[in-house]
DNA sequence: TTTACCACCTTGTCGGACAACAAATTCTCT
DNA sequence: AGAGAATTTGTTGTCCGACAAGGTGGTAAA
């Protein structure tokens, strides 16, 4: 009974169409909202799908849908004729599996994000960066140096690679103050993708590897040189699968701790 | 009309209740594989749902399941009014949100596994472990060491700890012998839990981390005290969602490339 | 030549029906 | 009264058919 009126109060987005994403993703998004924020606590039942459907306002189909993505993700597990419960474990923190930007990675470690030693400037694409980005070498690209602050200790440093084009062609040109100016506010650089140039990041694909920390990172992160380092990089790409930022994050040993919902299917 | 052949021999598994896995499964699982083998390339346009349906012998509606789930973990991308394609980059090699094992992860680099310095033992279980598989401090554990193989390289040194109790008990009593002999014929853990003991590996959480090799594993993987090392620490759970074993996963840096598909969604 | 419209193909959503499965309940026989 | 078998109930899994909504390309009109 209290888990259903938990779901009482949406009979949102019926007509709402605003930014073009489907039903399902709405759906699967609040459920899974719901599970991280602890409103679903672990092992607790769900409303069998027909209840859900139409609290959610939903047909059964869209929201078996929802449940499928839910369940593939290891949040929710469905037993047949039994019911469908939340996971005993649910991947809800660090899960590397979900694309948040470092900011909301510290956030969610309940601390407070900073940013010191910001570095913006423009330069021409290595190899590596023009092969990543899909750009011709040497083309100019932005280039976003943070020494990231959590609860004002350094854990992470950041190198973000833009083409260029992004922000000066003929259709718009956006002062590098502005860029830096919004960063310093906002420190999200997604936002700013989306609110200033509606570009949308659609996934990631991150490589992990180990590494140590040279001359440059360990004055960076004040640590000593040599000391583990977790080195995350990571290719953003838009909703046509075009590569849009090229970013590498260098992540103070046991800083965090990232967690991966690994399914076993596919043997 | 290449792309419709490639369909044609699965009239397949319709009265096949083998295994109890549920059709949408099997559908993604097919899918899945005719992707990261190679025979659906990037970019190609799927049949349309309703004749990849018919072609596979399943409702629209399974389809339909089956690719949201797909999609969602980046392999195919759907445009609505236009069609179902497969990604520019799917995440085949060395997903890591895919739980393989490390043999199959070394066979799927295209190099040989092999194994040395097998060490089998009963140990009584420290505080970690057993905090991570749910079962009382000190009790008895079989530990299942092991020094990985690629290609005659070492790459990985691997520490399995599971529940003697699973091996010991008054359904069946599996000597310490018999598992020596599968392991060192077969080299997968997860093979021997299925075959001989009916237990299936549904899913596993994996903590990643950077470290420095100390003076114990320096030698079994024979590099330098202090090199880089990407340790891996894994609960895998089974259909249940209680713990079965803990593995500790120790990877020569840059041995393998780890990658994982990080979906923007949840902010 | 350019533009507006329209037909066609695709995916997205809906609703209902039935099968398969698990657990609780009832019934029956001892 | 107790134990086991049959039934009922509730859930998820699968199927089918229909229509809405978006995209593309061709066609006809301006």
């Amino acid at each position: 009974m209290s888990v259903l009126s938990k779901f009482e109060p949406n009979t949102l987005w019926e007509g709402d169409t605003r930014d073009g994403t489907q039903l399902v993703q709405r759906v699967t998004e609040h459920l899974r909202k719901m599970i991280m924020d602890g409103e679903l606590l672990p092992e607790t039942q769900l409303p069998n799908e027909f209840d859900l459907s139409t609290l959610l306002n939903v047909s059964r189909s869209t929201m078996r849908s929802a449940l499928a993505i839910l369940e593939q993700a290891g949040f929710i597990q469905r037993r047949w004729g039994v019911g469908t419960f939340v996971t005993k474990n649910p991947p809800t923190y660090n899960n590397l599996s979900l694309n948040s930007g470092v900011t909301q990675l510290i956030r969610s470690s309940g601390e407070e994000p900073g940013c010191v030693e910001l570095l913006l400037a423009t330069r021409p694409a290595s190899e590596r960066v023009s092969n990543q980005l899909s750009i011709e070498l040497g083309a100019p690209t932005l280039v976003l140096e943070r020494v990231r602050l959590a609860n004002d200790q350094r854990v992470v440093f950041t190198v973000d690679f833009l083409p260029l084009s992004l922000f000066h062609n003929p259709n718009c040109d956006i002062p590098l103050a502005d860029i830096e100016e919004y960063i310093l506010e906002h420190q999200s650089f997604y936002d700013f993708l989306r609110q200033r140039l509606s570009l949308e990041i659609h996934h990631g694909i991150a490589w992990i590897r180990p590494y140590s920390a040279g001359d440059y990172i360990s004055d960076k992160l004040q640590i000593r040189t040599g000391s583990n380092i977790l080195h995350i990089e990571q290719v953003d790409f838009d909703t046509n699968g075009e590569p849009v930022a090229l970013s590498d994050e260098y992540y103070v040993a046991d800083a965090f701790r990232f967690y991966i919902y690994r399914s076993t299917q596919g043997a």
